[in-house]
DNA sequence: AGGTGTCTGTACGCCAGCGTACAAACGGTC
DNA sequence: GACCGTTTGTACGCTGGCGTACAGACACCT
């Protein structure tokens, strides 16, 4: 394990005054997350929430059958664990460590009291929870219409935003099991990219030479996803 | 126009303890709305929310092509125009209304005000954005895996609950652009289930007549989306 | 260096749903 | 009662993605 990042790598903490931000970072605690780990099941109560700074995270419902899709991922941008102050406290689907990183989390009771507060904590997690709705309901619209290539641009480009780096940790059957596809249909749109030299294959391992060449493949849901989470997160201080 | 139902067929309004509801209640305005009405277009602000009696909204996003997929649907169990108190005040996807009805309608303004207060309304208003939240998830998954005539059985199951009686005005071409799938496979599936007897089919009114079928061939997105909205809203009251 | 398990590439038949086209049936209107 | 626009039914070829099967390639381990 490495050195934990600065909490401020994850934009929710980041925008929070040094008032609100002071009461939060004494109940922080980081955290290693290795690939595959899951913060929570189908139905499970919530204890923590977690700020991620390097890792991504996937939301996503596995059915009886076993098939499985994402509806949202999560990664610096963002929180796992809404339901703490939504409500309920757990959600049918599950959350699952899909790029292993850091993260910090702090206990659920802790998130609820901050909420409450109804500061700035509690509009920037209202319009982040916005903003992984327009995630959802993009997803709904993408895996009705779009090919499996475009969808993987899509995917690409969205973890591509949440790293440091062009480089992604992936298999492609894992990259599958997030679209809810077979994975020959992953290694076939994969082919296309690289022979285009937009990305290069390695055995787990993904660069993105070109970044342009995935905007240019990628389906609207790329751009409306990323633009809404703009909107919603840019001017939080006003109004 | 037929007389107004009163506010408590609205599910939300109902759960209000009567101090709160009363607040309410001076600035709830009664609205017909006719099939095909757009509540809200993409990107527009909005003015007022909606509490469905009989209506029933389609959340849905419009793509480039101009093909379209629901994301959810609203009925008397909740409320259309969140963004109001979630913030953005606007969504990339639209609110059409799917099954002409009845609602109340609240000047966005007063809705935040009572959200602000951190009542039961606020609870209220959270859990069921939980609740949507699922629906979405759960359509996403269900519009990778599930064939059309499992996601027709779960349509027609989901407005059956939101409707007092076993008919609905709903032509194929309507129920094809909620789906995002052909008017024609429609017209197959829905024929399947008249053949089974599940359904009556007549120019535009489907009565269903056996609804124990309709479940029985529904897939498990249903039951995921139905008990996860019980669950919610039942016990708000507590903890 | 060789072995082993995982990951990636390729092939092939199959089928659900698509796009297109057109015919039939219904229901409201004049 | 005839007309006409809307709604529903049917047909047909096409294609993207599925299920299945297997071979090659790579990385790691001993």
């Amino acid at each position: 394990m490495t050195a934990a990042p600065s909490p401020s790598q994850n934009h929710l903490l980041a925008a929070l005054p040094a008032a609100e931000y002071e009461f939060l970072a004494t109940h922080l605690e980081p955290v290693n997350l290795p690939l595959g780990e899951m913060l929570y099941e189908p139905g499970g109560q919530l204890q923590y929430a977690y700020f991620p700074t390097t890792a991504i995270v996937s939301l996503h419902y596995v059915m009886a059958s076993g098939a499985s899709a994402e509806s949202a991922g999560v990664g610096n941008e963002g929180i796992v664990g809404i339901s703490l102050f939504m409500g309920g406290n757990s959600t049918p689907s599950s959350a699952v460590v899909q790029t292993a990183g850091h993260a910090y989390r702090l206990e659920g009771g802790k998130l609820l009291q901050e909420f409450n507060r109804a500061g700035l904590m509690q509009r920037l997690l209202l319009r982040y929870t916005q903003a992984l709705m327009t995630q959802m309901s993009q997803t709904a619209a993408c895996n009705r219409h779009h090919s499996v290539e475009q969808q993987l641009c899509r995917w690409l480009l969205l973890s591509l935003d949440r790293l440091p780096s062009n480089q992604l940790v992936m298999t492609q059957e894992l990259i599958a099991s997030m679209l809810g596809v077979r994975r020959e249909g992953i290694t076939e749109a994969a082919g296309n990219l690289q022979r285009a030299g937009v990305i290069s294959y390695r055995r787990g391992h993904i660069a993105v030479l070109d970044r342009a060449g995935l905007e240019q493949r990628v389906c609207e849901c790329y751009g409306v996803v990323k633009t809404e989470l703009k909107r919603l997160l840019c001017d939080v201080r006003y109004r």
